[in-house]
RNA sequence: GGAGGGGUAGCGAAGUCUGGCUAAACGCGGCGGACUGUAAAUCCGCUCCUUCGGGUUCGGUGGUUCGAAUCCACUCCCCUCCA
């Protein structure tokens, strides 16, 4: 087993390793790119439309992979989708969208792209492109006449995104989508000589709409590939990325660094593996021994940990991980009342606060009027009751109780803590 | 334009014929609790607001009635079939 291993990074194709990984749902011409990526450094990319303001980590999960590419030589491009981003894709959507206005498309572009700048521009490694850039440029008599003919409305249709639409219903616009993204690969193959788009399960047709032009302009020899990712799913088969309240955003201004760190933390024994894979650097016998510490010792949730900081180290750095531990320490193992004030501001430095006065009033006003913590007062007396919440780690029952805010850590924060493990800092303004 | 069907709490879905016993079954989701390992499964409680007196709800408006999600009129929106 061992002598197997330790070779590994030598043997395996990066094809090989994305196989091992879980990564691959589909390929164009397993052997053409398995050859491919095995004689010369391949240009390749995957694209984001601008549809929100942030990534969340669902979007991760490609240019993990184009990461992946770069580290075993070969070129990766990032195409932020400016232009069909204003169009909408219909992919993996039952119905017509809504246009986004253009000032929006703009705005998230830019939040979009210094998102990306910020993951994988480091060191100049990944180029950044915006298909804005040529698509925006094409005028429609020569969209019609260059590209139109090009193709046939019979493929069009036949591909699953467009044929699930056809009894809903979609406009001209959404159905032109993947013209445009066709174009996107035609124009890098030509420009920047790249010869495989990488995407989620739902861009296969449009992964191989492009490959169909690039054949039809440069001929049928060109070695164009795609290949998807298999969509990612819970163990209990939902979708993979919510947590409480909704998406698990990149941006900390969202979803804060030591709420993201949580989400990582407390996945499932059966998903923790796999996303090790998908989200992580560590290698094959890396994992390997987590996966054995899982079988074996679940309970300490070794790869659990580690898959939380590896994940936090590349999304929000070394001092946020850091930051979040420490937190974490703080509130999971000993008791919050043995900290300091001086701690507190520096171990929960990131973590959402909310901030009121220091007079003393009643828990139920508290939870409910001043932090905002509980939504309605029927709720927080039932908390209260219930025993789920504790101010500075006691516990509270009495719904008449008064705190204190000065009572703690001198005067400036009382920690809340509501149900097993939701945490909120209430900062005290004097 | 013609003929039908429908709009109920976060979602799905009963209730409407036979008005009050309905703040509205049930399922999902959500929130708590127990058990644990910040896991899963399971079990239990809660899930419109409330100063616990009550208040405001069943697309909208206006009626009938002691009383309406339930009956009537008008109105808006959605779906199916026909043209």
């Amino acid at each position: 087993m061992s002598q197997g291993l330790f070779l590994w990074r030598e043997i395996m194709s990066i094809i090989d390793e994305l196989k091992w990984r879980g990564a691959i749902n589909q390929e164009t011409d397993a052997e053409g790119l398995e050859d491919l990526v095995n004689e010369k450094s391949v240009g390749l990319y995957a694209g984001i439309d601008p549809t929100g303001d942030s990534m969340h980590i669902g979007h991760l999960i490609p240019f993990m992979i184009l990461k992946r590419f770069q580290l075993a030589g070969h070129r990766p491009y990032i195409v932020i989708g400016g232009a069909t981003g204003s169009i909408g894709d219909p992919s993996g959507k039952k119905s017509e969208r809504v246009l986004q206005s253009m000032e929006q498309v703009h705005q998230n572009e830019a939040a979009i792209t210094k998102q990306m700048e910020r993951f994988f521009g480091g060191d100049g490694s990944f180029k950044i492109v915006n298909n804005y850039d040529w698509l925006s440029e094409l005028s429609l008599l020569d969209f019609l006449r260059d590209y139109g003919k090009l193709f046939n409305i019979n493929t069009m249709l036949n591909k699953e995104i467009v044929s699930s639409r056809l009894e809903v219903g979609i406009s001209f616009t959404e159905f032109t989508y993947q013209i445009l993204q066709s174009i996107d690969f035609l124009h890098l193959y030509q420009t920047e000589d790249i010869q495989l788009q990488i995407g989620g399960a739902d861009q296969w047709g449009n992964i191989t709409s492009g490959i169909d032009l690039i054949h039809k302009v440069e001929g049928q020899e060109a070695r164009a590939y795609g290949l998807t990712i298999p969509l990612l799913l819970k163990a209990d088969g939902t979708k993979f990325g919510k947590s409480e309240g909704g998406n698990v955003w990149l941006d900390a201004d969202k979803t804060s660094p030591y709420d993201f760190y949580q989400f990582w933390i407390n996945q499932d024994d059966r998903d923790v593996i796999k996303y090790m894979k998908y989200f992580t650097f560590l290698d094959q016998k890396e994992i390997a021994e987590y996966e054995e510490k899982v079988r074996t010792q679940p309970q300490k949730r070794e790869a659990q940990r580690r898959l939380a900081e590896e994940v936090t180290k590349f999304v929000h750095g070394e001092d946020a991980v850091k930051e979040a531990e420490h937190i974490t320490e703080a509130l999971f193992s000993g008791n919050v009342k043995e900290l300091t004030a001086s701690e507190i501001e520096q171990g929960f430095k990131d973590m959402p606060a909310v901030e009121t006065t220091a007079d003393q009033r009643n828990i139920v006003e508290f939870l409910v009027d001043d932090t905002q913590i509980e939504p309605s007062r029927r709720q927080a007396r039932e908390d209260v009751k219930n025993g789920a919440i504790r101010i500075n780690g006691d516990k509270v029952t009495d719904i008449d109780a008064e705190i204190d805010p000065q009572s703690a850590f001198d005067g400036k924060f009382v920690i809340v803590r509501r149900g097993k493990k939701r945490y909120f800092l209430v900062r005290i303004t004097h």
